[in-house]
DNA sequence: CGCTACTTATCTATCGATAAGTAACTCCTT
DNA sequence: AAGGAGTTACTTATCGATAGATAAGTAGCG
């Protein structure tokens, strides 16, 4: 793949991750590669495009995680660990978010085409964790795990969201030890 | 105070609410209720002083509202279910978001007078679900209570981002039955 | 020659914001 | 009671900035 368009990926995703689908501006991207708009939209024609392009690599990114993660060995407490610790290292990386977290914030301004690649980054989180908690919490009926997985996942998202909103990434450490302390995670 | 002004304020909300502060604009605001944007400006001359003016009456809303429960007598499970049944019908209506959790996911864009206000209103869901679990769960030290209310409120406000994302408002509900069932709320 | 990866230049739309004008109403003075 | 002054709540018109998008031109390479 080419050089820029990859570049243009990577600045892409950091701005919707600090400021939102909104604030994603072929300028902006432009300049910060050294290049013309233009040269932007050569790539990816469309705003929708650019976007949709955004959630399909990030997803994409977070299925190769997970799915490494499955493949580890690892114990479920310690996988579950390194799957937050990206959620957190957003957070440490300029109080950005998961990218899934603020175009869910922003989902109504989606076009379609974003709205469906962002459908997948769920997808992707709710299979790994339901594949975690088949292991760790054999009792549960398959009913309860997805249900669980999903109570999970948004505890993240919102762990995050509301550290973000304060500022403060120990909202974020706090409110996950809370949720592990009552058993909610592992 | 100014029928339009109310209307100014109403309308505003719920536009922040369905996409966000940055997609609230003076001229969209003014051609719902039949003005000219000026005549919004005249209001609020800068679109920090609206959004300030949102996030303001949003929290002391609240305030009233969660002052209201804790003097209503009820138990903590119904004041807590007539909590979360705020969060429930902003997606029940259109799918729309707490004013918080938009305004949280777009923090970095937000003019800081409108911060300032969207952190007060973390403070009086803060106190109040610290209110509830001082009553409710009395074995918890006062540092625990802490971590718990902020860990309760991310939860719930993550369940709402992550519904809205998959706008399915069972999520919501399914999520929050997943918080109660392993005892992290009431 | 023709394809790739751009730049230059420009269009239209929308944004927040402001200056200037105006109709309606209140209040004070004579 | 009459009339002017001042205030409130707007409208009209416009500015400059920025947005996404596109047409046309171009340099380099196989």
């Amino acid at each position: 793949m080419s050089d820029t368009r990859d570049k243009i990926l990577e600045i892409g995703r950091r701005m919707v991750q600090s400021n939102g689908y909104n604030a994603l501006s072929f300028r902006e991207v432009a300049a910060e590669i050294g290049i013309k708009s233009a040269a932007v939209h050569y790539h990816f024609p469309t705003k929708g495009d650019l976007g949709g392009a955004l959630a399909n690599k990030y997803a994409q990114d977070a299925q190769s995680f997970c799915d490494g993660l499955l493949q580890s060995g690892d114990t479920a407490e310690k996988m579950f660990r390194a799957y937050t610790g990206v959620f957190r290292a957003a957070l440490a990386d300029n109080n950005r978010m998961c990218l899934y977290g603020i175009m869910a914030a922003e989902y109504d301004d989606l076009p379609p085409g974003v709205r469906v690649e962002v459908d997948k980054f769920t997808e992707v989180n709710l299979h790994f964790l339901e594949a975690l908690l088949k292991r760790a919490k054999p009792e549960l009926t398959s009913a309860d795990i997805g249900t669980r997985a999903l109570a999970i996942f948004s505890a993240i998202e919102g762990a995050q969201l509301v550290a973000r909103g304060r500022k403060d990434i120990t909202v974020f450490d706090n409110a996950l030890a809370a949720h592990q302390a009552v058993g909610l995670t592992f």
